[in-house]
DNA sequence: CCATTGCATTAGAGCGCTCTAATGAATACG
DNA sequence: CGTATTCATTAGAGCGCTCTAATGCAATGG
């Protein structure tokens, strides 16, 4: 800096103005300024600037599985609404590992991020409201039992409730819900699920299954041993209802008309042509935007009460759903 | 830090060698301090160290498309090898775009990052000389016509003779290539192809398509129509090779039966057992992990003159790929 | 018992920037 | 013509930390 001014013939405080576009300077030196920097590849350094100016416009992005196509779209939404507002975000990759998480907590507050967004987090209630104590702290797409921490969810309940409507409509009364494991959205979801199958005068069949493709195999088998294949199959995630569509071909038995089949999260997988799932879809970068505007409130307006924003799932009809055979109706 | 030398009783100086962990500290005095950082929540500003110290321990990355899972593992790759050295990661999102990626560059330079790692960069050549100027520089997985800048990649000619070895072992004579479109990867599995065909005493026929799954349609329904569908099809990835399935499903041509497909990344589309796609795979984890090797030796050993990785692909065989109908075959 | 060594500890400068308050030049006004 | 007003410019302190060199103190040895 010290040589951009003096090769521009001004003082130091002169060039920081340039650099930070202020209004209140000279076009003459303005170029001045600018040309030396070019020519000297100047370029500022960010740390002493934070230091300095005691912030940072930066928001600090957790996301817990970098490999998972649904959270990469919500940090497109993150990413392009920090932007509009003029921030950074730094991205930490959490790994599946609630340790590491709180690890890549630690270092963001250490970069003194402006407000933390936590992405399908899995940290503990007791280290997600430490962090909220420290800084604007807003979870993401991972249930919403966090109380007094700010969260963006897209509701569980409605979405298992618009798959079986849809399926309810097509005609069909015999649905199987494989759930998700062991996990707050899979609990909602399940939970969902019973309260539209009975609302539609209807016994809810729950199976536990998982969150991967492989977990279909052992509750789908049941099915097809028992002789109790329902006429659909409502399926936790979208990775599940790829196991459960190969599990169907290999008994021959073809979707949509033996078998409709329903996913959840409408991610790539189910776009597929070769798969072309109905599926529940979550607004996920209006997740990620939200989420930018709540800690914004607390950053600008400053708010300070929770917020917990509920967003509606849609549901992605596709061809993998469509009305059971005439014979396979029961009542 | 002020404050967290007073509650110990010690000096701010005191408080730095504790926060380092140096080893000329007394028990005693360690002990005393971090319980007063303790009780204080005191976390050290990354800012004022890394401009005190005049190094930050951190490398850049910047991945041109969050999106692609195919990238996603070869960041896993670069932080378990980072942190292994004691360096942080710091991740932007390139968003396929070659301007968002300049300013990304930019922002990492401004971050004082003691190294740039562009992971499948739409950078060109002027940018990333540049940029390898200013910091040491390493590109993965994107094409090897970098001259001067540091390179990993997985070898795409290699990667498309294994997948005509393996066709041709199966006795496949008349094999389709349907290449990537207008990009470096693609010029070379192309010309991968065309070489391993000709080495096998086969005739090349190459169909332009695409990278994404609806870039099958147009060269797949030319083969159909014309009745020139081969044996065997190789993708240019396998997206692509999702759409071929899905056109050869309408089609009415059974995989492997009538026609053997083979796609190229393995991502996990490939593994889906819908889909049961022999791909090629190129070792992504290993190429991050060699960035990081890479550009260690520049900043640990000055390294100065230039390092070309070349990696070779494997091939992961699964049901896409079979012998070719007896009636099919022609000579 | 004093000089010497070794080690824990600290004072204070400096990292690159921004910001406040002061300076100086130029314009406007009575 | 002198004073007030405005505006571009600058000096210099300070952001929170680390690092060098200096300090003080205890232990060692002749």
């Amino acid at each position: 800096m010290e040589t951009v001014a003096e090769r521009a013939g001004v003082s130091r405080a002169l060039v920081s103005l340039v650099m930070n576009n202020s209004p209140k300077v000279s076009d003459s030196k303005r170029t001045a300024v600018l040309e030396a920097a070019a020519a000297l590849g100047y370029l500022p350094n960010l740390h002493a600037r934070s230091l300095a100016q005691q912030r940072t416009k930066t928001f600090g992005i957790i996301i817990n599985d970098i490999h998972n196509p649904f959270f990469a779209e919500v940090v497109s939404g993150i990413e392009s609404a920090a932007d509009g507002h003029g921030f950074s975000v730094l991205i930490l990759n959490g790994g599946r590992d609630p340790d590491r998480e709180r690890r890549a907590v630690e270092t963001h507050l250490q970069f003194q991020v402006e407000a933390l967004i936590l992405v399908g987090t899995r940290l503990d209630d007791g280290a997600l409201v430490r962090a909220s104590q420290v800084t604007p702290t807003v979870i993401v797409a991972s249930g919403s039992d966090h109380p007094g921490v700010d969260t963006i969810t897209a509701n569980d309940r409605i979405g298992a409730a618009l798959a079986v409507d849809h399926l309810v409509a097509l005609g069909h009364t015999d649905i199987v819900h494989l759930d998700g494991g062991d996990n707050i959205s899979s609990r909602h979801r399940a939970g969902g699920f019973e309260l539209a199958m009975r609302a539609a005068g209807l016994e809810p069949r729950v199976l536990r299954a998982g969150d991967g493709e492989a977990d279909a195999e052992a509750a789908m088998a049941q099915l097809v041993e028992d002789e109790t294949v329902p006429t659909a199959i409502f399926a936790f995630n979208d990775l599940l209802a790829a196991g459960v569509l190969d599990i169907l071909k290999s008994a021959e038995l073809s979707v949509p008309n033996d078998v409709s089949v329903v996913g959840y999260d409408n991610t790539f997988i189910a776009e597929l042509n070769h798969m072309s799932l109905t599926a529940v879809d979550q607004p996920r970068r209006m997740m990620g935007e939200l989420a930018v505007r709540t800690v914004l409130e607390r950053i600008e307006d400053n708010r300070t009460e929770p917020t917990n924003l509920d967003l509606s799932p849609t549901l992605a009809v596709r061809g993998s759903t469509g009305p059971p055979k005439r014979d396979r109706i029961t009542r």
